[in-house]
RNA sequence: GCCGGAGUGGCGGAAUUGGCAGACGCGCACGACUCAAAAUCGUGUUCCGUAAGGAAUGUGGGUUCGAUUCCCACCUUCGGCACCA
């Protein structure tokens, strides 16, 4: 048998056969084990790319690992189908934004289907489809009947000229304009539905249970931005009423508080502003919102601000300070207000030096002369003794945060004592908006009346489904809102007219709960089977991108949470082990985009080469976790590889076996190295070493074969444990040289994973290097088992050795145990 | 600016508790096969040096018998970011 290797036969061949049998379908069974492996889903753009194949086939292997291991493995895809790219092309051509995205989902999924994964298709949920989105507006009523969404005004990026609500992406360059037309973008205020997700801001600090990688969780506990500290309530001098509450994380410096600021967005703004600031303020508070969050976070820019005139008092010792604007403190972040403490705070320091306001010290570093707020040069943030502080003079200030501090934490209950303030916590993490202005998302099931306000859509009336004929003429508000009668309807409570929600749902409000309808599609009744969820869940693994730390992965969390308190998920976490892929590069070491023209095709890589190579490939060239840039050349390395292990297994059956017993004993311990080697290696999501080893192993293989090996006992076992090795890596070639050449029963991808024979992977001889100071000088074969003096005694009597020692005795000899001898003169 | 990764041959990478740096592969060179080419097979391939030998894992220090691995400082680069009060 010499036929070559042939993945065109070969791999659309066991594509329909593994289809046919249903060979990849995971059904509950409680004899087993589960594993739910899952992969983050594609947004159907219309083409699987290479990114796709990097984060799919790898977490494919592994789910195959798994199963030969003896789990029920449920691995299951879909599509991530509603969003922007949809609803554009429909404003530009007019083509129906679910057409084209069906359009996609087909050609997608034959394309998905080349890669040899073990999807079980029957489980598939596509996002757009009403039979879905009905379970997400379900879970939207369940948020708002516990409390968790809230509506309130919120800020949109618009375009003045096209009329419409720009997603961030959409808005582009320093000057802000919109893609499509270039006009300068505007701030709009808009009502808005948010999801309560700092409710569990605590919650999500803390990963017991998961095994997720360090980095996701520093991403999130950086988002997440927990800061303790004090609010404290300023009056505002004459006239105005108003009372200003700021948050602090130093209220140990209130009495250095020289001057306020405020964002230019809090509303205090317009009612503290005098007449005579007022065309200053209001100058100022255009210029900021026009300014991109690029702009407002750099700390290169030279501070910039305008005074009110207005004044507040401090509580803690009555000095009047002016309250001034400045783009550096943000609305969206504690109480949109500071107190300034320029002598201890590097921004607040410039501010002061800029606008010459004055500059108090109320710390004092130990030992060292004493602080002058005329003459600093910067802010002084450390330790000291608080000074200039009424009460507090003397009170330890360490470098610690919130209540580790003795400062911070006699200050406050100080605070709290007088009525002034209280010790506060304040978090980075926003509400999550879900409002989006567009047509192509699950809609908002509800209903606004004139009488009885917002409620949800009843139950039993749901999908809210989206109306099919629709204008796609950019207005400025949701397509949705135009249509002549989709947005009327009749009022839940009080049966009269009444009008719908217009906006839609952010898409990644599908993707907070898609593994829960991968449980049961098309579950009728219910998001999910019950009986299916208690077998499944939780998601055993889980993996995508690193970029998805901050947004789908917390919201996804966030949601499994809100949802447990409901009493619909179980346990803490939906996700419990996490794994993240880096990215593929193009040739050219840059982001693939199409406007560079450095895109890498899959389809044309399977046409040329198969998948089992494009697969081998893309988990060889690169460490998973890290990426690397595509090589066309080196392609070629994986496919040789195949071919070669293919022309090995095919052709070793004929010849006549003639090794020698060491020969068919280091057979033995290469193969069961190996796979100790391979087994490590896909517990610790290592594609790239395991693919190596095979190559290694391979080589050896080829050399025995030389040593006439081919025929032996030792050989088959070889054959038979390097096709199981391949199995998760390359499917269908694994499988055609299972079945078809070494004549095992169909399937290889049922088999158990071998287990390591400890004996036969033993060395009876170890190579030790002999250093001398540290440098490499002799090798010594010796016998596994030689002891510890007789190793020592070889190594001194070692010809290399004795040159270098020049007669005298080693100080020290260090004898590692099977490792190495330094021999230290 | 802050936070988090990463820097190892011509290239991608390996080195799993601090113990032989460069596994495996690409590329390249030479050789075999061939009328020739492709494919395939074999040999070699960190740098300097004819050699003995020496140097080398971003840079500079440190700990250690021994450092790609641990510590300190710095440089470069990639990613995230909402000046976080």
């Amino acid at each position: 048998m010499n036929k070559t290797y042939t993945p065109k036969e070969i791999e659309p061949k066991w594509q329909a056969k593994w289809e046919a049998d249903g060979l990849y379908h995971a059904d509950i069974d409680p004899n087993k084990p589960k594993h739910y492996a899952l992969t983050m889903l594609p947004y159907p753009s219309g083409d699987l790319h290479i990114g796709h194949w990097y984060a799919m086939t790898p977490s494919d292997a592994r789910a195959r690992y798994m199963r030969m291991n003896g789990y029920n493995v449920l691995f299951p895809m879909g599509f991530d189908a509603f969003g922007l790219p949809a609803e554009n092309a429909a404003i530009k051509s007019g083509i129906h934004p679910m057409a084209r995205t069906r359009d996609n989902i087909v050609r997608m999924r034959k394309q998905l289907r080349s890669m040899g994964t073990m999807f079980d298709w029957r489980r598939e949920m596509v996002s757009c489809e009403p039979e879905y989105y009905q379970w997400t507006e379900w879970f939207f009523i369940q948020l708002y009947k516990n409390g968790l969404a809230y509506r309130k005004k919120s800020p949109v990026d618009f375009c003045p000229n096209c009329n419409t609500t720009l997603a961030r992406e959409q808005v582009w360059g320093d000057d802000r304009h919109c893609e499509r037309c270039g006009t300068p973008v505007i701030k709009k205020d808009l009502e808005q539905w948010f999801f309560k997700t700092t409710k569990y801001a605590d919650e999500l600090l803390s990963y017991e249970g998961i095994d997720w990688p360090e980095r996701v969780r520093i991403l999130q506990t950086n988002w997440i931005g927990k800061s303790e500290g004090a609010e404290v309530y300023f009056h505002v001098a004459d006239g105005a009423a108003a009372l200003m509450t700021i948050f602090t994380t130093r209220p140990d410096t209130l009495w250095g508080a020289t001057f306020m600021v405020i964002s230019p967005e809090h509303p205090l703004v317009e009612k503290i502003t005098t007449p005579e600031q007022q065309a200053a303020v209001q100058t100022y508070k255009a210029q900021a919102a026009r300014q991109s969050d690029i702009e407002r976070e750099a700390t290169d820019k030279e501070k910039t601000g305008v005074f009110t005139g207005a004044y507040a008092i401090n509580p803690v010792n009555s000095a009047k300070i002016p309250i001034w604007i400045a783009d550096y403190v943000l609305m969206s972040y504690g109480t949109g207000a500071i107190m300034a403490v320029p002598a201890h705070d590097e921004r607040d320091f410039a501010f002061a030096r800029k606008f010459e306001l004055p500059i108090i010290p109320v710390i004092q570093p130990e030992g060292q002369p004493a602080l002058d707020g005329a003459t600093m040069e910067v802010a002084y943030s450390g330790s000291g003794k608080i000074v200039n502080s009424g009460p507090f003079n003397g009170t330890s200030v360490n470098d610690k945060k919130g209540k580790e501090n003795p400062g911070i934490i006699a200050v406050a209950r100080w605070l709290e004592e007088k009525g002034f303030g209280k010790l506060a916590v304040t978090y980075k993490l926003r509400d999550w908006l879900i409002s989006r202005q567009r047509y192509w998302g699950s809609p908002i099931p509800m209903i606004y009346c004139e009488k009885d306000g917002w409620n949800p859509v009843p139950e039993d009336q749901l999908p809210v489904t989206l109306p099919e004929n629709v204008a796609w003429k950019p207005t400025g508000e949701s397509p949705l809102k135009l249509h002549p009668t989709w947005k009327n309807t009749l009022c839940p409570v009080c049966g009269g007219a009444a009008t719908r929600e217009t906006d839609t749902m952010d898409t990644f409000m599908c993707s907070s709960w898609y593994h829960l309808r991968y449980l049961s599609p098309h579950f009728s009744t219910a998001p999910f089977d019950q009986r299916e969820y208690d077998y499944w869940m939780p998601v055993d693994t889980y993996t995508g991108g690193i970029e998805h730390a901050n947004m789908h992965l917390m919201y996804t969390r966030f949601f499994h949470k809100a949802l447990r308190d409901m009493g619909i998920t179980k346990g803490n976490e939906p996700m419990t082990q996490l794994r993240n892929q880096g990215m593929v590069l193009g040739e050219d070491n840059e982001k693939m985009s199409k406007s560079r023209g450095n895109v890498i095709s899959p389809d044309l890589l399977v046409e040329k080469y198969g998948a089992d190579t494009v697969r081998a490939y893309l988990m060889f060239f690169a460490r998973w976790d890290m990426g690397a840039p595509w090589d066309s050349q080196g392609i070629e390395g994986s496919a040789r590889w195949l071919r070669r292990a293919w022309t090995l297994i095919t052709d070793s059956t004929t010849n006549q076996p003639l090794a020698t017993a060491e020969v068919r004993r280091d057979i033995r311990r290469k193969v069961h190295q190996t796979l100790k080697h391979v087994t490590r290696d896909f517990e610790n999501f290592e594609f790239n070493t395991i693919v190596s080893a095979l190559m290694s192993l391979l080589n050896d293989l080829y050399k025995a074969r030389e040593a006439g090996a081919a025929g032996t006992p030792e050989w088959r076992e070889a054959m038979e444990l390097y096709v199981k090795m391949m199995a998760p890596l390359t499917p269908y070639v694994a499988e055609e040289l299972w079945v078809n050449v070494l004549g095992k029963p169909y399937s290889v991808h049922t088999q158990p994973w071998p287990v390591v024979e400890e004996e036969a992977a033993r060395d009876d001889e170890i190579t030790i290097p002999i250093q001398v100071n540290g440098k490499l000088r002799d090798r010594l074969t010796v016998s596994a088992d030689a002891s510890e003096a007789q190793i020592k005694a070889l190594a001194l009597a070692s010809a290399a050795v004795q040159k270098y020692l020049e007669g005298q005795t080693p100080k020290k000899v260090i004898v590692v145990q099977k490792k190495l001898i330094n021999i230290v003169v």
